[in-house]
DNA sequence: CCGGATCCCCAGGGATACTG
DNA sequence: CAGTATCCCTGGGGATCCGG
């Protein structure tokens, strides 16, 4: 192998910059480009997840995207990339401290946009994991006091828990055995009724399918749509 | 992918979407394209604006990049444009409701951008109003029930004041006569100082100049990295 | 199969000139 | 002042290929 010394161990990319001296400027300078928040979002959502995950769960990605946006988060210091042990023996992404701070960013971009879920497009994509955070952020328990339930959401089957207990609105993609609810229907409807866009009325006209106690569905009470900061 | 509406009367832009049933991805289809947050701060900073205002207010940006921006951000609906009376007599661009709901949205991404601005990049561009924002978005009166007080700031040539006053951190672009303190310094060191990210020393050692109640900083308590959305 | 790298092509973005 | 028009370049989408 011939040495060139040239160092091609360390990637540089080209950053491009507002070049403005304001936060937000600058925070978009590093999450502004295209596919770089909806990858962090997986990240969150899923945990640490393989090249292959990512390209799972963001559909419609290109891998060359994929892989210089990897590269690059990690250069920006948003994500790590390591080798997992056995059995996984696998490259691993994993979002820093820095990375994870963007929860923050990334609910209140999505509580924006829940107004414009209102239409369903044929061809969008739909998963579960994306079912199941819209409730366990843009709601809350308004019966904090009251007994632990769960409902089970079915959405284009896709599969969410929803499970308020001490106050809390917990969620988790899967299936529950035994619910105290559970909603059926098209993901604009279940998503409309949890995040309280639409009624029991609107969402049953949607063709939805709900069992059990309708009145927990009075506990899942949307959060603001523009909360302040504090 | 596209939507291709052939409208001829209403300018209808093509819009590239993520294709993805998820409020961020929705979100991000109408707010993520290049400079178009950052012409929503303008407005949200300074109010209603002329295309010049505008221009002005966004370093780097070009004419036909700001021009195709607005008309997109009006077919989406986040800001109208109208002919302002004399003696304006020009076209006048503001935010909607759904635009102006989008200033959660920019202070999270400037509150985690600031974790970035530690560095003087020399071409870098910077206006007072920039200054302005991160006091009063990015900290609070420790002391609510203390004395009314006002604070000059100077960073590069521009000036603007906090004042603090029935617990509230308001601020604006411009000078106050008798200010209880004041700051002069880079900008780096200047936003440093007052959003909590360097202490006095440092400050001075950046070559600073604070005169007067210098206790009147300990009253801007910068809020935490990352708070809950409720 | 996994984790990318490479290639081609087009659309989005940037700089500047120009016009009502 | 308020944009258009034009040119050019780069970033992004899509498919394919390749080593492990």
């Amino acid at each position: 192998m011939f040495n060139h010394h040239l160092d091609f161990s360390v990637y540089h990319a080209r950053v491009r910059s507002y070049d403005q001296y304001c936060s937000i400027a600058r925070g978009l300078d590093i999450i502004g480009d295209r596919w770089t928040l909806l990858i962090v979002r997986e990240l969150l959502l899923q945990g640490p997840c393989r090249f292959t995950d990512l390209k799972n769960g963001l559909p419609g990605v290109a891998t060359n995207m994929l892989s210089s946006r990897l590269k690059e988060l990690e250069q920006t210091g948003l994500i790590t990339r390591y080798d997992a042990p056995p059995p996984v023996a696998t490259v691993l992404y994993e979002l820093t401290r820095d990375g994870a701070d963007l929860e923050p960013v990334l609910k209140q971009i999505g509580l924006w946009g829940l107004r414009r879920m209102t239409d369903d497009r044929a061809d969008d994509a739909f998963q579960a994991s994306w079912l199941a955070y819209a409730p366990a952020w843009f709601t809350a328990d308004a019966n904090p006091d009251g007994p632990p339930a769960t409902i089970q959401l079915i959405a284009g089957g896709q599969e969410a828990v929803i499970a308020l207990e001490g106050g809390s609105v917990r969620t988790w993609v899967g299936h529950v055995d035994h619910p105290d609810l559970v909603i059926d229907g098209s993901p604009r409807a279940v998503l409309g009724l949890v995040t309280g866009m639409i009624d029991l009325k609107a969402a049953k006209a949607l063709g939805s399918t709900i069992r059990g106690k309708h009145q927990l569905l009075q506990r899942l009470h949307p959060i603001p749509a523009t909360p302040e900061v504090e």
